[in-house]
DNA sequence: AGATGTATGTTATAACATAACAAGGCGACG
DNA sequence: CGTCGCCTTGTTATGTTATAACATACATCT
């Protein structure tokens, strides 16, 4: 796995959008699903730069190549790679980012630079602010919020 | 400070917002900030409960009660709120929560319970597993995502 | 009174997201 | 071969979240 975060730096990235979009055939090819024209052109897309997209700026693409103009068209694809983990959403800007660790296991932190917009993923389980000194990131603020079940909504089993 | 996540737990809830209320007034007057008719009632709306509330929710209590009827007096309360640290927004949900560690220096993590929407406050540098285990909250997903400036983006000041 | 700063009221619109229904493509199975 | 089921796409309409911009009010200081 990809350890560093890749985004701030150059980079060979003709690679990583080769690595990409061929780990993103390979795992649908596993898992029985289609990665359909619309579906990879969106992940080419958001391959273009390390920086967050928004879902209608994504659309206007998309429209302009005339693969549909309508938003279920964008939400659909980014639905599907998100699910598939090829690419993720960024809450705190209701955008989108393409994964920069293809295959690796899942539970990735973001540092997003809010000037140029370029996102770089690390891996939620090293300490953010490690990474983040690392790679000379300065970070400003965090949002970190785990979502699941509190005590009382978990059912009975294994309480 | 209040170490354990509250929210999830039975506690003294009118504890919480006096607590909450009185943190807030002696901040604003030592800030010179105006703890408005509005202001205060919003705060005190999202210290009914530690669930997370949407703005137009928010709004439509406001609106019932003479306050106002348009988003902008909401998110007027809203930001001045969170700018003070008298509640925090949660991104995953676009709602707000009632800060549960007034005074507290504050690099909150939140739980958030998808079933029953309670929000339980932690704080970050506690490893948020960690602060989960002892509270018997499942994660499910974290959202885990730093902003700040990346190197190429920072002044050229000790970069 | 006039200048300044902070807060509020209001209109309008921007930006983000999904529900719901119709229709096409394609393989599996009888 | 047909038709059934499943996935994907097309489209309409609408819902939800958020902010820009401008006008007004009100307190304080000079």
């Amino acid at each position: 796995m990809e350890r560093n975060p890749t985004g701030f730096t150059a980079h060979d990235h003709n690679g990583c959008v080769d690595a990409a979009l061929q780990a993103a055939e390979k795992a649908c090819t596993e898992r029985k699903l289609q990665l359909t024209p619309t579906r990879r052109r969106v992940l080419e897309i958001l391959l273009e730069s390390h920086a967050a997209m928004g879902a209608y700026d994504l659309l206007a693409r998309l429209d302009a190549e005339g693969l549909g103009s309508k938003p279920p068209v964008a939400y659909r694809a980014l639905g599907f790679l998100v699910e598939q983990g090829f690419a993720h959403r960024i809450e705190r800007l209701n955008a989108f980012v393409a994964c920069a660790h293809p295959g690796a296991t899942h539970d990735p932190a973001f540092m997003i630079c809010r000037s140029c917009g370029k996102v770089a993923e690390a891996d939620a389980d090293a300490t953010m602010n490690e990474t983040a000194a690392q790679s000379g990131f300065r970070i400003e603020q965090t949002v970190i919020e785990a979502e699941g079940l509190c005590p009382r909504c978990q059912p009975e089993t294994r309480k």
